[in-house]
DNA sequence: CTGCTAACTGACCGATAGTCAGTAACTGAC
DNA sequence: GTCAGTTACTGACTATCGGTCAGTTAGCAG
């Protein structure tokens, strides 16, 4: 079995390389301008070998966002161990995010690119690559956050009025919006002067204080579940 | 005069009948695989005349990208327009938002298309394509959600800790997010009984949680600005 | 009718994702 | 050692699509 045994470390090896390749030449030219042609001349393989071990050019993306998957799963595990509290943990999470984003710029790419794959291409693919007892969420760096949340609620650092997972995803995806912007329109907003470091801050500020548990209020702030509020 | 006249209201109608065919072959084919050729048809054009009056494919998407912005803009005014108080005022607009992601889908795709473009390609492409007078932000729909969020602080509906401009760019990015989430992940997350609907309510009480005027509170729910709390 | 201009056309080009018939390298059986 | 079979790999080729441009048509002025 020795040498099956190297063939499949070999066969690692090869995919590892055409990622790598790949990951550089995003760096290099943006995710749109790299062509397939690019990652085999960097990865020193043809192209043909490209498409023995990825299926298209949207498979080897989702092959690196699993990648960005795993990283980023260390990066929130390591973050929640930092601290105590659930809301600490689901701060802690939020800014390895941020931090992540900046850290793995490629990286970060390839998952929004996945992220904003249609639902249908993104199951065909999805379905195809993971491996096969896998459970999409469940064993993902969002369970982590939701994880988190739940730790919250238990200890109180948190509202509860919400269910962990819905909250994890409101988390991801309001992060995945201010990011996005920092990222795409950064350079943009920068221009009109406007305070690009403040966004992320304060993103964590409100969310912070809209998880905060609920306490009676005074004034008229209450959010109100009623669409035609005419009435002043 | 009369001929120039009619001449400059020809090329409009051209422009939009291009506009339009566009708009269908989204709809029926997504944006990636909308084809030039496909929008030639569509419109009963050529595909050069498409190439006299939009320079590529992109200032395509930025030009469907104004018109979504013009119709937003009269909904944002309209929504603003229903109540009285600066948070119901970002309230509605918020709505607005949501409800035009699915009331023009495709506007909102190409919107979020545009939104997606890196800073260098979207500057060069606005600059081509603004009225030369236009100032990108000041008269857009956000705007008016920055003037909604202005007179929330002066009638005390909202905290006035972060700056109205701040708040609509957090505001703008966080719906982006959770929109963007429902519409490419929403059959996904469907599938894994996951509650789509009430992602925006939610989305809706966190954030108005998080702009209420701030209050004294017990508990330990304040938001920390020290990186390193390892204490629990 | 003639010459001029502006609008329009569609065959064509270059780039690039993806394919596949052919080749090379390796393996295990004898 | 050799040879048939298998696996890994190659790169020329195809199809598609964004973008171009030389040529055509239509309308107008003199």
């Amino acid at each position: 079995m020795g040498i099956a045994d190297r063939r499949e470390r070999e066969k690692q090896q090869r995919i590892d390389a055409i990622m790598e390749a790949a990951l550089e030449v995003f760096a290099e030219k943006g995710l749109k301008n790299a062509t397939m042609d690019d990652v085999a001349e960097k990865a020193e393989v043809s192209k043909g070998t490209i498409y023995l071990y990825f299926k298209s050019k949207e498979h080897l993306f989702f092959a690196i966002d699993m990648k960005a998957g795993e990283i980023l799963k260390e990066r929130f595990a390591e973050a929640a161990r930092s601290v105590k509290s659930g809301l600490e943990k689901v701060r802690a999470i939020g800014r390895a995010y941020y931090q992540f984003s900046f850290d793995y710029p490629n990286y970060f790419k390839a998952m929004s690119y996945v992220e904003a794959m249609d639902a249908k291409t993104f199951m065909e693919i999805a379905n195809e690559m993971r491996p096969a007892g896998s459970d999409t969420f469940r064993d993902s760096s969002l369970k982590l956050l939701a994880d988190a949340i739940e730790l919250g609620h238990k200890d109180g650092s948190i509202a509860n009025d919400l269910h962990p997972w819905l909250y994890a995803i409101l988390l991801w995806s309001t992060s995945n919006g201010v990011i996005g912007m920092i990222k795409n329109k950064g350079d943009f907003l920068k221009l009109l002067d406007f305070p690009m470091d403040e966004l992320y801050p304060a993103k964590e500020l409100l969310v912070e204080r809209g998880m905060a548990p609920v306490q009676p209020r005074t004034g008229n702030s209450a959010p109100a579940e009623n669409p035609e509020s005419k009435k002043n």
